[in-house]
DNA sequence: CGGTATCCCCTTTGATACTG
DNA sequence: CAGTATCAAAGGGGATACCG
């Protein structure tokens, strides 16, 4: 048994580069790209249509990360004027699962938590 | 209908509140720091010492917005010399299990994962 | 023990301009 | 259209010191 397992675990451990993935798949803007992708497949303007918050830089850095991360595919359409469409893989299907079970999740627990949050702010003042 | 939504969603949509909240309860120290409640309750230091990367004031900062979002209770367990006990509710309960799916998800795209960014940075050089 | 307060850095983010 | 390059701004995170 490694060090850093716990002594009782029943879920899968917590790695680093576990971690890592989860980083650069479930951040803001790759949430949101999964989402847009899903419906249909896109050209790079199409999704800042679709993500009105994004900045160009972002979305590039976005969609470089979920394509090297296998979970969207970059398809040049035509060389005139230069077409790229953005497609979600069976891999990104995947994810996208557990991103609808989130936020799912976030919807039946959000009237608890905001209960919560106003216990909480309430004891602070 | 909303402007924002998919015409054709099939899952909740993402609002920023739930969007903020997913990110007040997945980044990197919550979910240790839930793993370990999840074991059992812990004091301040005893969670330090289980997750030796995390500073004081990061999981001073962890543990005080799971708690307004209420998914750890903040237990005064003695006032001599001083002791906390943290422990998870019922709420946290409920994202463990979310969580520990995202993390069979990792176990099990894992290779398909490196299988990706090898193709991708090889194409790259 | 269980924190808070302060300073500082350094990475991410955004705005702007330019290119194939 | 689909980006890259550059610089400025901001905020999170760490180190240190101090308090109840």
């Amino acid at each position: 048994m490694p060090e850093t397992a716990h002594p009782t675990a029943d879920g899968p451990q917590i790695t680093a580069s576990h971690r890592e993935l989860l980083d650069q798949v479930l951040d803001k803007w790759s949430l949101q790209v999964l989402d847009a992708l899903c419906e249909r497949p896109s050209r790079f303007n199409e999704l800042r249509r679709a993500i009105p918050a994004v900045t160009q830089k972002s979305l590039t850095a976005t969609l470089r990360r979920l394509e090297r991360n296998g979970m969207v595919e970059r398809v040049i359409v035509s060389s005139r004027p230069l077409a790229v469409e953005y497609r979600i893989t069976p891999l990104g299907t995947t994810l996208q699962d557990l991103i609808d079970a989130l936020l799912r999740w976030t919807t039946v627990t959000m009237p608890d938590v905001e209960r919560a949050r106003a216990r909480f702010d309430d004891q602070e003042a």
